[in-house]
DNA sequence: GTGGATTATTACAAAATTGTAATGGAACGC
DNA sequence: GCGTTCCATTACAATTTTGTAATAATCCAC
């Protein structure tokens, strides 16, 4: 479950979005220290933060600067003033979005679900229709099975996956394997797709890679199979 | 160099958007043919659409849907409404942001930095500090040097990197390499750290993982070094 | 359909990865 | 300081990974 941390003075607000956020099934955080709010949102181990820019006492964007030198938590920046230096300067200090009060709850839930959604595409894991794929650890699981791919399976995979649905050839297949390549048989390529092949065929995902002759390879997407 | 593919009707803003682009240092694609339009934009290689909620005769929402069963490039709607019926749907149907014409240049621009910064959070490849890390390779690089890190390896250097900064516990690590443990030597990990930070220190980063006697293990920002 | 080119499969040996164990060092309490 | 606990280092053997080569299967042109 994501956690979700509010930094909000208006205690009626607050009470509004974590209700919000709760019935949307996401674990809400909130935090009330505002003397030791910098220390504070250090530790934080939320998933997003949202944060309120008007703050008693604080500069929300310095705040947001100096967060930002040290995490990569997700920032969505709460505002009452609608001034569009405010949006600027919150961008470019590392806001991952900006919504304005009165905010629509609906456009609120949809712009953190858009965060999680590109947090997702990223992060340690990467998600593959119905599958999770960890490229350090070589890992691609359905829920129930999980395979374990080699470094060589695993760097194909993220070609393919990068385009999936396109045809990827040979050559740029080898390129990704071994760089401007003290020449390495042409088959070596060959061999480690179909040794992927198999391992992917042990989750079901048969013909996920198609050969297309002299063009190279596709991988389908998973939900489409 | 970052590619931006525009899919405007309206050809004076779509000069316009050139231009600004072009001076921020992108390279622009733009799209004339609606014909085709939704398989053109499927073989698109652009690092990032620019697109038109309201083109003649094709529904932007529709077109962004089906683009995104297949591509995950990321996608900022424009839109002359502004209406919030057009955002929610726009969101909704995995747009990663939504402006609103007349838009303001900075901020458009921010906006397009910000999905790009994200973007680099994820994907292949992160960044940290100045180096280059490609998990899936299991390589970090900071330009002139590279070294290629075991699974194991990676797998530490991953798990420290998402809470560079803060203490993480050989438990935690643990956890990471050898999930809910057939019990393995608690010296393994003790051994996998010390190989990590040998092959750290080829690329000058001496000191980047710290002890913590009896707490675990702190990974520094390479910028802060 | 036959030949030639392209891709697949299998088995194997060289190389890399990894856990273990044995030894050494550093920190801390007392 | 001494002993104990915690972590670091080194060397080594078992396992895994990976390129190669030999052979088989597939596809396309003619």
């Amino acid at each position: 479950m994501k956690k979700i941390q509010i930094i909000e003075d208006d205690a009626a607000l607050r009470r509004e979005l974590r209700i919000l956020l709760e019935g949307e099934g996401y674990a809400v955080v909130e935090t009330e220290d505002y003397e030791n709010l910098a220390a504070e949102i250090m530790k934080s181990e939320a998933d997003l933060i949202l944060l309120d820019i008007n703050l008693p006492g604080i500069n929300g964007e310095e705040l947001l600067r100096r967060f930002r030198k040290e995490k990569q938590t997700p920032v969505i920046m709460l505002t009452s003033r609608t001034s569009e230096t405010d949006e600027v300067l919150s961008m470019s200090y590392g806001a991952d979005d900006y919504i304005t009060k009165p905010y629509n709850p609906t456009i609120l839930l949809l712009r953190i679900a858009a965060v999680f959604r590109r947090m997702n595409l990223t992060g340690n894991v990467l998600s593959w229709g119905g599958l999770s794929v960890h490229p350090a650890k070589g890992i691609i699981s359905n829920g129930e099975k999980e395979i374990v791919l080699t470094k060589n399976e695993m760097i194909i995979f993220e070609v393919l996956y990068a385009k999936a649905g396109q045809i990827v050839s040979r050559d740029e297949l080898m390129t990704a394997l071994w760089d401007n390549e003290e020449y390495v048989n042409d088959n070596a390529l060959t061999v480690n797709i179909s040794r992927l092949r198999n391992k992917l065929a042990e989750l079901g995902c048969d013909g996920a890679v198609e050969t297309r002759k002299k063009q190279g390879y596709i991988l389908w997407n998973s939900e489409n199979m």
